[in-house]
DNA sequence: GTAAGGTGTTACTCGTGAGTAACCCCTGGC
DNA sequence: GCCAGGGGTTACTCACGAGTAACACCTTAC
């Protein structure tokens, strides 16, 4: 445990102490620091790894305090993938709302959904583990995630349509450039070595590279 | 479970069942058979949604069989994941013994990691599930991760060298594509509408348009 | 026919960690 | 001084599933 992150657990249990406001503000505050803790946790060692006696012990009290601000570990996971989604989605109401051109709307919604997951106080981790949620709560994840698919797919054809990139399987491009974000959380806070909005700027820049026309695309 | 679902089931246990020469040959067989139908559990439901009760039946035996050919769950996730990594090992090597251009051994390392994942005999799952694993064992995989990495940053780095693609954070790109790559296992097989050798070209085509020069490449 | 050994089963143990019951104490209001 | 109640703890229960012990069958070898 090295001294970011011992620095990280305190400011993170400050966060927890801190607004002693009106109580159910605080109440809600409480559970957000609490999800991202375990977020974070779940990013470093995996959600079965991780148990609550550990995430409680991160914020400084015991595991059965948990359960004042939530029902369940998997209710804990499922708020992570909630919360990254939404992410996602704004990110796209965002780029769509910005009036650019298909493929800008594209670099921009990429951009900005990595600089949401990676911005630490948005929970950086947990793309992965989408297994170890309740059958329930995967299947509404997925929805969204399905329908946040299927637009940007559009995207991509409108970009198509409008010859600003080379034909190409609308579907395949969007898991290419999908697949390459999700997999930040993988390697992201390992090496703390570059800042979040700079990733954000270089994989946009890959994505829409990646979609420009090449002499053999299929 | 479906019709195809049955089908393959039917398959693995006939594979299970058959190869009946010498018992050594035998034992290595069916323990391949084993850690590959466990793979593909693994990839639809998730390690730990995955008992070994189930593998089991999948394979028409009980339980306590499979200890005939693995000493742990945890040793067949491993095995899991030294076939995958093994794979792009294997894969770059092919590349670089090409003698095609940086850029193109790049695209010809894509293009074949990607056509042995998704090949159905080589256990086209599982590059998720990283935490799951012994400690020990995540380590040893990590490791041959990171230096495939490296090696494939060197590929990129001799790319720019020779003007074949854009300056760029050689890091980046290649955390970029293979966490597109690593991704396709996530919606892989879930519709069985596109086969891996297709995917295999539409993936190495986005590689290397990904890495071309634009005008606004960091 | 019987011993050897390979193939398989049933019926357990046992650790782990999520979730809970029951209690404790401090602070503020009267 | 005493009670209400929120924030907190200790010390459990209990399910689940990995791993194992012990047994059972069947075939081939002599």
């Amino acid at each position: 445990m090295g001294d970011a992150d011992s620095d990280f657990r305190e400011m993170i249990a400050d966060e927890w102490r801190g607004a002693l406001n009106d109580s159910e503000h605080r109440q809600a505050m409480r559970r957000l620091t609490l999800v991202r803790a375990a977020g974070r946790a779940f990013g470093r060692k995996g959600f079965h790894k991780t148990t609550l006696d550990e995430i409680a012990a991160e914020l400084s009290v015991t595991k059965p305090m948990l359960y004042r601000y939530v029902k369940s570990k998997q209710e804990i996971l499922y708020e992570c993938h909630r919360i990254a989604v939404t992410m996602a989605e704004e990110a796209y109401e965002a780029a769509i709302l910005s009036g650019q051109s298909p493929l800008e709307q594209i670099s921009l919604f990429a951009e900005d959904y990595v600089a949401r997951i990676t911005s630490t106080l948005g929970s950086c981790v947990v793309l992965t583990e989408f297994f170890s949620m309740t059958d329930e709560d995967t299947a509404r994840i997925q929805a969204r995630r399905a329908q946040l698919d299927r637009k940007l797919r559009s995207l991509v054809s409108q970009a198509i349509e409008a010859g600003e990139i080379a034909p190409c399987d609308a579907k395949m491009a969007v898991f290419f450039f999908m697949g390459a974000i999700n997999g930040i959380s993988r390697w992201f806070m390992a090496d703390g070595s570059i800042e979040g909005p700079e990733i954000a700027k270089i994989f946009a820049a890959h994505i829409t590279a990646s979609l420009r026309p090449t002499k053999d695309m299929p």
